[in-house]
DNA sequence: AAATTTAGTTTGTGACACGAACCAATATAG
DNA sequence: CTATATTGGTTCGTGTCACAAACTAAATTT
């Protein structure tokens, strides 16, 4: 957390000169709270969200799902279960496997995922404002070659 | 979300050209996963960490907690109770308004925080393992002059 | 056919967050 | 200088989220 968390909070808008570990934690908080705004706005928390946006070109076992989000599977019934209750997400049993379970989104939890994308969109714009396009790009590019480490 | 959560979970280590939100929403989660490892190694989950992150230069309020943390009031309440309980922190009277409560972190606090914002250091550095020194440097710059909007 | 592994759920516990209701202290109004 | 806000915190009730341990059912292995 270093000064990050304390600078995390001040805005300190001048040429603070932040640590590579505090400009990326506090980066980090931004984007968060972009994501629980946009998120709250439509009743969805940020795992939810997250979940939607896994399930948009997958239909992955729970299993799966719990790989993806790092999570345990026991919170993964929870979680689904939760959505499904919503109408978000649908089970269904798998064909080939009498175990598995393979989690689907509805139309209805598309709408929404893709309601709340577009809104984290916007938003996210707004968050990079004070730079040029270039520097945008140049963000976008550095952001992307990051690997999330295993 | 945007196919974001949908990459950010796909290792898609290869150049995938991220659009800028979702390569920034993949970084974020990236870094609180990191967060979240770190501080899990003392028993603090990230708002426990944010919480004495903001307190190793101030003493504020429960009310400039709150703002800080953009948390309602009543959940600061059960944050810093949790935290005292454990003797992180402490909750002192304010001399000059008979309301006000103060909050300030214990030593002991402040080595747990110091800990692990050394162990969060290490961890940031291996993730961007695979940028250069200049490129670190770039994205470092970038980064800290994103500003939290509001 | 028996033993094991794998997939999911259930149950119990705790952290976290919210809003509404509430008390005490300070500020404001008249 | 009282009467009335307003402000600062806590309490209470509710819901989400996460975990671990115990358990069932369906593969797989042996």
């Amino acid at each position: 957390m270093s000064s990050t968390l304390t600078a995390m909070e001040a805005d300190t808008s001048d040429a603070a000169e932040l640590s590579l570990t505090d400009a990326l934690v506090q980066l980090s908080f931004a984007v968060q709270a972009i994501l629980g705004r946009a998120g709250a706005d439509h009743d969805l928390s940020i795992i939810q969200g997250r979940l939607l946006g896994i399930l948009r070109d997958r239909e992955p076992t729970m299993a799966a799902l719990a790989r993806y989000l790092n999570l345990d599977k026991s919170s993964i019934t929870g979680l689904v279960d939760r959505a499904e209750r919503r109408g978000l997400v649908q089970r269904t049993a798998d064909p080939s496997d009498g175990r598995s379970v393979r989690v689907a989104v509805t139309d209805k939890g598309r709408a929404l995922i893709e309601l709340t994308a577009a809104e984290v969109d916007r938003e996210i714009a707004l968050l990079v404002r004070d730079l040029s396009g270039p520097e945008r790009h140049r963000l976008s590019a550095l952001a992307g070659r990051i690997a999330p480490r295993l």
